[in-house]
Parts: C-alpha cells; structure tokens; sequence
DNA sequence: TATACCAGTATACTTTAGTATAGTAGTTAC
DNA sequence: GTAACTACTATACTAAAGTATACTGGTATA
C-alpha cells in the first residue's frame, strides 16, 4: 500500500500524512481566537461589533485579524451591505459549519478527559 | 434549561459551556509539537531518543517539554525502567488514546475543506 | 455642535513560544 | 582513554502571537 494514500481510509493508516492532514486543521483554526468566532457564528450571521460584544476581551484588532485569516481560508463568507452606514456581515461557509463535527468530538473528547482526570484524583475506581 | 449542562446534549446547547470544553481540549494539545508526539505514540510505546528521531527537527528541550506537558495533563504516561543504562518509555493514556476520535475527524474535515477549497478555485461545479 | 455608533486601522509594546547550542551524569564498546 | 549512547537540562536568543491605546471616516441623533 506504501503512502500513496488517495482514499480516507488509506489516509489513516500512513502517519505522515495523517499528521499532515491534522496539521491542516490545525493552522486553520490556530490562535485564540478562532474556536470563539467560529463558535459565536455557529449561531447565526454576526456583524463586526456583535461579534465584538459576543466575544469577552477580544480587541478590534485581533477580532478583524481573525476575521481576515478565517475568511482567506474559506471558512468564514464577508459580506457588504450598501445599508447608509455601511453593514457588515459575517457567516460561516460550508466548510465552516461543517467544523462543528471536529468541535463536536472536542467536547465529547474534553469532558470525557475532564472525567477521567477526576476519577484518578478521587480515587474512584 | 439555563445553562446548568449536566449531560452531553445539553452541553452542546450552551454556547459558553460548548467553547469552554473546546478549549480545555485546545489546551492540551497547544503548541507545535503535541500532535506529532501523540501521533507517533499512537504506534506504541517509544523512548525519548525513538520520539526524537521520529519526529524530523524537534529539539530534546522541545520534545522534553511537551512530554512533561503531556505526562501533566494525563495524556502520556512515562515509565522508568531499572536497566543499565536506564531507559525511559512514553506511552499514551486511555485518554490518550481516546484523542484519536478527534484526530480522525479532523483529517476527515481537513480533507474535506482541501476540496472545498480546491473545486472552488478550478470552478468545478 | 457635541456625542455616539459602525467597521475597522495604526503604532507601540509585552508576553509567550520556539530555536540554537552546549553541557550533564552515567554506561558501554573499542 | 576516548568515542558514543541514553535521557535529558541550562542558557541565551529570536520570532511569533497577543495587548493596550488611540485614532480614522462616515453617518445619525440630541
């Protein structure tokens, strides 16, 4: 089989690439961030000082950085509204909702961690 | 329901909740290195010097450092053994090993969003 | 005319992450 | 005795990421 991989399967068996392909994903969703913006607009279109609000802490200057990033990498769609001022607003593409399968195993995988770790603590077998 | 999430279902519905998990498992996989040492533990147990070759260009301060990270946070075990000299194994946890759901899924997503990306810009249809 | 909202940008700074290089203590092979 | 292996640690540095603070230009409201 080598390392040719061409099918998910095959993928999953050759190490290389398959730090590969997770490193992908991870550089999309690198930095602070990221998982809050792509959360907050899991729910829903968001204009610039929505996600301002929405997001504790975050500076207008990260929060357009990060918008920036997301959108060069097709998982965030801007769009402008010639409303009088100027509306701007920010959704998820398709590849963007879907990453809710990875954050979905995220959680699942955190609060089982979360558990584990616990038990250890408490001792409970 | 509030936000008082006491099962995983209920958990996905609250926003602040849902970031939260998400985070603690980014936390634990931060920085350069981690998802290689995982990876590579995935095929085993491995001493220091077998993860240092494995894995191209990762300095012993580095790789020293995330596996203490690792070990800290329950995801990598590491054994002594009394042998002249003294060897020392890596191996993953339960939880460890568990992170592999999650390791799955974004490979899947990362090759998805890959041809997302691609069949845009070709213009396929 | 002053204040406030929108969607950001600019500049300077601090903090964190990662790298480069060398060295430690113990053991074995030549 | 010197070169090499194991499992690291120490020191000093560079680079990347994030923060703080202020500001822009346009519009609307009191």
């Amino acid at each position: 089989m080598a390392c040719d991989a061409t099918v998910l399967a095959e993928v999953k068996m050759c190490s290389s690439n398959y730090v590969m392909a997770v490193n992908d994903t991870m550089n999309v969703i690198s930095g602070k961030w990221k998982l809050p913006i792509i959360g907050s607009l899991l729910y829903g279109k968001k204009r610039f000082k929505e996600l301002e609000r929405d997001i504790a802490k975050i500076t207008p200057r990260m929060l357009s950085k990060e918008l920036k990033d997301l959108e060069m990498n097709s998982i965030v769609k801007r769009t402008v509204h010639n409303t009088i001022p100027v509306t701007v607003e920010y959704e998820l593409t398709d590849s963007g909702r879907r990453f809710k399968n990875v954050l979905d195993v995220m959680v699942e995988w955190g609060l089982e961690h979360r558990q584990d770790v616990m038990s250890e603590i408490t001792g409970g077998k």
